[in-house]
DNA sequence: GACCTGCTGCGGTCTG
């Protein structure tokens, strides 16, 4: 290298980036780049230092990568120009024997890890560019990595490792022995999407991965986490150096405000149109009625304004649940075909196969096209198909985070973001609950854009004990290490980190709970090895992940895979279904193999999914009360969803809500304290625990045929003790089993696990002591 | 009343 380039129009180059190897700076050069980013300007000092862990949070992707990597790749290279000086450089150059021993000898020396193989993909292109100017390999490893290619990279362990938690596991597993010397000469950690794993089983995997990482390499690498700018970063700080957070240096990028263009629409459900087959004779009515007869006014209405607003532009259509997305561009597909112009609507969902997802993903891609995606959370994060022109949202947003990601989608530079929101409520009549009347989508969903505008953003949950998690690493360290005992088990684990609420006694009784299904067993010696059952499971691939997945039913057509679904939903032969766009007809069902047949047909109704929910939190409910205590009125409201917002006002006003927090009629007793779901939930369960039945319907709890008298009783009685212990209340739980391994866990156990999780004591006797007064009222009044 | 992610080793057959 005989000069550095000159670096963009400034007079001097940034000191940053002076300081990283001209080879680097050769690369970005090259790359035409003029300025650094902010965040890689600000990333590659503390990179480059290599004593502290680094969060570079931006909104896209792009920039991120390399502001990590360009950093990361200057120290490798200066370090190989140290580690070979100029004669050997020649002798190694013509002694390929020679150059392979020096490469072997280094082991990988960056481990990055992705929560998506398709990101993998999308990195591994990305960065072959990018290190082979520093002359590092790039290897990936996943699942759809061939057997053949992982031996290669065991052969001659080199450069930059990517690779996902599971495949990781796999290593620690099916390697161990082999793992210290893979790793041994590892510089940084880099995991990708970092966002995606706080407060969950696999984020706890892969913290529990890095800690068996560094105990076999016996040195800690600094750790890079690359994230979307998700709020608050004290818990992610958290999640990457647990010993120490406060020394993380945070990278957040400060260009992220862009201009949005919003829009909320508002519908009424009003009943499916009159169905032509109620006029023919009832035997044929069952097959051949059509789902667009029993599709309510408020869909057809919805699906019309998506097709005249976004067709001939590439767009994402998030809908709420995989049903919604089928019935939708089923509908949407249809309009094409009434129209006699090509489709460019496709769903997008987990369910589909991943042959039908990429094809949807490469027509996004493709700019010459127009296409739609009609999907769930799917298209969310991740993989690039670039920026499309606007964002719709059916239905209120799961979350905050989910509706300001899905945000991020659309919108570049100097293109503002659009979002339009579409929203239904249902037609009243005299019969109507007070929850309906209080229009609570076209609230909740106000209440949520406002707070995404205020950059309010929810936290993760608290992870708890992750006794899940833990119950697979325990089994995954006695893999890799042919047997341990119960100290060694426990110091390497649960120390600052994941599993650190677990102390001794807890370890203790989880094991003995893993000894009674079998999972392991304890030697004379007393080291703990496998069971019969511990073995079994951990000879299955599906022990690598952390996650749970139900078992799924495939649906094939004329011996090709169409996707799956969940094996909770019934099928039988000629049922009718809606799936990929298409109406199909259940010609077998093979039970033992868990696989459908299916043929096109002309009717059909979409198939149900099943899952869990989670829920809204505290300060979306709080922000609700705001809406309907102001008298405001956004601008990017329409004239619909204005008059809809004005009568859940005036039912607020009527039902004297701004001074009570209890109604009670005929048919019982209804709390709305608008707090979070989690309290609810609680408050629910405490009064299930005292013979009342309660249900929590939306914002409020509802309780039937009881009188207002009684309910008072009790939340005095409730009130006038000490809250319950969490493990006490969870006792209450009829399902407590969430996660993957919770199957093994034992009464203490698992209520202890689940009532950490899913409880809010202290926001259920908030909620409790809210409602006394108001309850004492009604209690007066109606007496 | 939800959604998403991921997966080894081995034996068999085929191709250049």
């Amino acid at each position: 290298m005989t000069s550095s380039p000159t670096f963009g129009s400034e007079p001097e180059p940034s000191s940053a980036f002076s300081r990283l190897h001209p080879r680097m700076q050769r690369w970005i050069y090259d790359e035409g780049w003029t300025t650094l980013h902010d965040a890689q300007e600000r990333a590659i000092g503390p990179i480059l230092d290599c004593d502290r862990d680094v969060i570079i949070a931006a909104a896209t992707a792009a920039g991120k990568t390399e502001a990590a990597f360009l950093p990361i790749l200057s120290t490798l290279a200066t370090a190989a120009d140290e580690s070979q000086p100029a004669e050997q450089d020649s002798w190694t150059a013509h002694n390929p024997w020679a150059e392979r021993e020096t490469e072997a000898a280094v082991g990988v020396q960056v481990l990055y890890l992705s929560p998506l193989k398709a990101l993998i993909n999308d990195q591994f292109q990305r960065l072959e560019h990018l290190c082979g100017r520093a002359s590092v390999p790039v290897h990936r490893w996943h699942g759809d990595v061939s057997g053949s290619r992982k031996r290669k990279t065991l052969a001659d362990p080199s450069g930059v490792l990517l690779i996902t938690p599971e495949s990781l596991e796999a290593l620690f597993v099916n390697r161990g022995p082999q793992v210290p010397g893979l790793l041994k000469g590892l510089r940084y950690v880099v995991i990708d999407e970092l966002h995606s794993f706080l407060a969950t089983p696999r984020g706890a995997q892969v913290q529990s991965l890095l800690n068996r990482v560094e105990i076999a390499i016996r040195c800690r690498p600094p750790r890079i986490g690359l994230s979307a700018t998700l709020g608050d970063m004290t818990q992610t700080a958290a999640f990457l150096c647990p010993r120490n957070p406060e020394r993380v240096v945070v990278v957040e990028s400060s260009s992220d405000d862009q201009d949005v263009q919003l829009q909320l629409r508002g519908y009424v459900a009003t009943p499916p149109p009159m169905s032509p087959s109620q006029t023919r004779s009832p035997e044929t009515t069952d097959h051949e009625t059509s789902s667009e007869e029993s599709i309510s006014g408020d869909r057809l209405a919805i699906a019309e304004h998506i097709f005249r607003h976004l067709r001939g532009r590439d767009n994402l259509v998030f809908a709420n649940s995989r049903r919604e997305v089928e019935l939708y561009a089923d509908l949407l597909a249809r309009h094409s075909e009434n129209r006699h112009v090509p489709n460019e609507f496709w769903p997008h969902h987990g369910s589909l196969s991943k042959e039908m997802r990429e094809s949807v993903e490469d027509q996004l891609k493709d700019r010459n096209r127009p296409a739609t995606a009609v999907c769930t959370s799917t298209l969310e994060m991740g993989i690039d198909i670039g920026s499309v022109s606007s964002i719709a949202q059916i239905g209120p947003p799961p979350a905050v985070t989910a509706l300001r990601q899905r945000l991020g989608r659309s919108g570049r530079r100097d293109d503002p973001s659009v979002l339009r929101l579409y929203v239904s409520e249902h037609d009243l009549d005299q019969r109507s609950c007070p929850i309906d009347e209080l229009r609570c989508n076209v609230i909740q969903t106000t209440a949520m854009v406002r707070l995404m505008l205020d950059h309010w953003l929810e936290p993760p949950n608290d992870p708890g004990f992750n006794y899940s998690t833990l119950i697979q690493q325990i089994m995954s360290t006695i893999a890799q290490h042919g047997g341990a005992t119960a100290n060694e088990l426990h110091r390497a684990l649960c120390g600052p980190g994941p599993f650190q609420l677990v102390d001794q006694t807890r370890f203790a009784r989880l094991l003995r709970a893993m000894a009674v299904h079998d999972l392991i067993v304890q030697a004379s010696d007393g080291l703990l090895l496998h069971g019969g059952e511990g073995e079994r499971h951990v000879n299955h691939y599906s022990f690598y992940t952390a996650f749970h997945t139900a078992p799924e039913w495939r649906l094939m057509t004329g011996g090709k895979t169409l996707g799956t679904i969940p094996i909770y939903h019934p099928l039988y032969e000629g049922v009718l279904l809606i799936f990929a766009g298409k109406r199909w007809k259940v010609t077998d069902v093979d039970a033992s193999a868990r696989v459908v047949d299916l043929e096109r047909s002309s009717g059909g109704v979409p198939p149900l999914f099943g899952g869990d929910g989670t829920g809204t939190s505290n300060q979306v409910r709080t922000e609700m009360v705001s809406v309907y205590e102001s008298t405001d009125n956004p601008p990017w409201l329409d004239q619909n969803a204005r008059q809809l917002m004005a009568e859940g006002r005036a039912a607020y006003g009527r039902l004297g809500l701004s001074n009570t927090t209890v109604l009670v009629n005929s048919s019982g007793v209804l709390l709305l304290p608008w707090t979070g779901d989690s309290a609810l939930f609680t408050a629910m369960t405490a009064l299930l625990g005292e013979g009342i039945e309660a249900s929590v319907e939306g914002p409020a709890i509802q309780m039937l045929r009881i009188s207002v008298e009684e309910v008072a009783t009790t939340i005095r009685r409730l009130l006038a003790n000490a809250p319950p212990s969490v493990e006490d209340l969870a006792a209450l739980i009829q399902n407590r089993e969430i996660d993957k391994w919770d199957w093994v866990l034992d009464h203490t156990l698992s209520c202890e696990s689940a009532g950490i999780r899913r409880l809010d004591i202290d926001g259920a006797w908030a909620l409790f002591a809210r409602v006394a007064p108001d309850i004492a009222r009604a209690e007066t009044t109606s007496s």
